[in-house]
DNA sequence: TCGCTTTGTGTGGGAGGGGAACAAAATACG
DNA sequence: CGTATTTTGTTCCCCTCCCACACAAAGCGA
């Protein structure tokens, strides 16, 4: 059949990495998504004009450039403001957040942190989704996925919860099956499979790696404390290295003080127990507080009185020391190109980094550690906007499967 | 022009994949090409029949197949007999070995292991490229690559040997630089960049992965001992993670004895000096030898006198535990679904496997360990052939690259 | 011998992208 | 202010690659 192309029918397969491009900022104009890609100028204009119709990106034709070095000024590229969204969710000592999260990872909306906590996951998975259904309602925009950071390791292929944090759920909770049968009841409907589930950490860092302080990173490393124990995460090629069944990156227990305190896992002096918050507080002789509140009481006390106090300086050293040669023993094993700390880690990192960047490189082969730029987080909500890439990655994939008659 | 099309020009970028497929044993037949390629027949036969041109692969029609199940049999696909080889040369404590290796990590000549220790890492190089050479002018064999594998870590992107283990290198000869001058010198050229150079440990875990134990891993973990010191490898989704600097995998540092004996790295009970042969022989009470015959004389008293002698048993016992305790820390960071494991600490998994498992088991967070197979490496010389892998890459990558018109 | 199953082979067509030529929109320069 | 230059967008043609399809070939079983 002699059809009418209405549409160009070129750049198809370049779809996803052109999107991919302009969902990280690395592609602001087509011009350089000429050049990033690879491609000539005839498929990069083809691929921007398939993106436009699918609604995802806008393309501005006559900017008037302020910096224009000569020649005709290139078309830019943009995110599409009325584009589909995910929903993403949070689940954290206190509660749960949930939100929209555009292309490039803008929230587009979210509900302040809610206090839920109880025994049975479902209860808050089902409220966080309800309440993200909720935003979603209120915004005309479409709804292209789900995603949803938790404060455990997610076994795979499961998706199950084997050590939720701060929280009375029952080990092994089918976290990803919850949050999947949440959605379904909450009629919220996506063109591919979705409802995808991850620690909290490893989605910060892939948040980070994607819009924040990790952007370029090759081989990126996070460390983050909660308001107890460490999480780690690398993002390789980005991509998450989640292991070969999801739990890969549990750095809490490479030993950093041999005499060191007893540790839930048989050994001693474990980065879980030596560098999180409670460690801290006690170590500068404070009283802790309730568990959910001990990233905060530790923060606040390690901005006030560093400068004032010494037994806090002394006990920010400490931890400061210890942290060095746990990210010292990591830089050996993974050799990441970049290193962003988070929670408490990141304070510590605030308070003094030349002495954590010299400590790095004295307990690492080779003083390599030394060469490894140290950052802070710089995300707000990283852990969200990270449950919001899984989610957006299928259309990233292929941005073709919303050209699928719509669903909802 | 209307060109007159002798050979088929169907299935050019499917060409590399099945070329792998091929080579790595996963394709026995066409019919199985075909369905592991996911393209149609009609592609596969184009395949086939390209690679098969490229002189690389034979294609035999009628096999008279032994095992038929039903309908037409399908032809077989193997190696071709005088396709083009790779020049492979291993560097080690006693001198080096250089070999030719065909596709498929097969052995085609090889000198002898030939004693030549110089505090000149050219001289050494040199040597194994001339014997390489040699060994090639007596085949009447194609020469597309060579690479070479030596006992120390290998800086990225400069080629630079960091820690020659056994050997009077300088640190941060430029090995790379010398391998490939050497085989500009010697007359060996290849239709691409070549000259690969990588470490010992690096490389024999990717031959086994391509040809050995590790077959069909997505996460596989390699750990070993030369003469002193061990070392660690992760080839994950088939390429070897090398991190940002080449450096990764320096697993010899995870503390497994806190008070154990001091380290060069300045910690106290590294894996690196509480399990590798030297650390044996003395926890056995026995008198080391010279250092290039450690392994050798650990593994012989380990094999000969554990069922015998209660000393040696004991000394396993504490190594068995003490590698299996840094095992379970790598697990933990890496999340491997398989473990392979060289030198002495393969010979440590022979004696008693149980406990090993054990120990790794109870060590690791939720006792996940206890799931992860631990093989013992199967290739002979695997380090040499993980040399020809690199060196065989960019033809797995696009064998079309050996079209150009034969240089030598 | 006739099905049935599986595999190999040829043909047409469609998708997708490269390349060249041309048009458009800015700056540089006289 | 007009022209040359530079850079970008657009259109058209062509080539490459692969899939779908039809058909042939080679085994097994009744």
């Amino acid at each position: 059949m002699t059809q009418i192309r209405t549409r160009p029918e070129r750049g198809r397969s370049a779809l996803g990495p052109a999107l991919e491009l302009v969902h990280t900022g690395r592609a602001p104009t087509r011009a350089v998504l000429t050049a990033e890609l690879g491609v000539t100028r005839a498929t990069a204009g083809a691929v921007a004009a398939e993106l436009q119709h699918l609604g995802l990106i806008t393309v501005d034709a006559s900017p008037t450039t302020g910096a224009a070095s000569q020649g005709r000024p290139s078309h830019r590229l943009g995110i599409a403001p009325d584009g589909p969204v995910v929903l993403a969710a949070q689940v954290h000592a206190d509660g749960y957040r949930a939100a929209l999260v555009g292309l490039g990872g803008q929230v587009v909306a979210t509900t302040p942190g809610c206090g839920t906590v109880d025994a049975d996951p479902a209860q808050v998975i089902g409220e966080a989704v309800a309440a993200g259904a909720g935003l979603l309602a209120g915004t005309g925009r479409r709804c292209v996925g789900a995603g949803l950071a938790v404060p455990s390791a997610v076994a795979e292929p499961d998706g199950t919860a084997l050590n939720p944090l701060h929280l009375a759920w029952p080990v092994g909770a089918p976290v990803r099956g919850i949050f999947r049968d949440c959605l379904a009841e909450a009629g919220v409907r996506a063109p591919t499979e979705t409802g995808f589930t991850g620690n909290d950490v490893n989605l910060g860092a892939l948040a980070e790696h994607r819009h924040g302080a990790g952007r370029g990173s090759r081989h990126l490393l996070c460390v983050a404390t909660g308001h107890r124990g460490v999480g780690g995460a690398l993002v390789q090629g980005g991509r998450l290295h989640s292991g070969s069944s999801g739990l890969a990156l549990e750095v809490g227990h490479l030993v950093v003080e041999p005499q060191g305190r007893r540790c839930h896992c048989g050994s001693r002096g474990c980065l879980d127990v030596e560098t999180d918050p409670l460690a801290f507080l006690e170590a500068a002789g404070r009283t802790p507080g309730p568990e959910s509140s001990l990233l905060h009481q530790s923060t606040e006390l390690l901005r006030g009185a560093y400068e004032s106090d010494e037994s806090v300086r002394a006990a920010a050293h400490r931890l400061i020391d210890l942290l060095g040669l746990g990210l010292a023993g990591l830089v050996n094993i993974l050799d990441p190109d970049r290193i962003i700390l988070g929670g408490l880690h990141r304070e510590l990192l605030r308070v003094d980094e030349e002495r954590l960047r010299e400590v790095v490189a004295e307990r690492s082969l080779w003083r390599r550690g030394g060469a490894v730029p140290l950052l802070s987080c710089t995300l707000d909500h990283n852990s969200l906007v990270g449950a919001a890439e899984l989610a957006w990655q299928p259309v990233l994939d292929d941005p073709l499967v919303l050209q699928e008659d719509v669903p909802c």
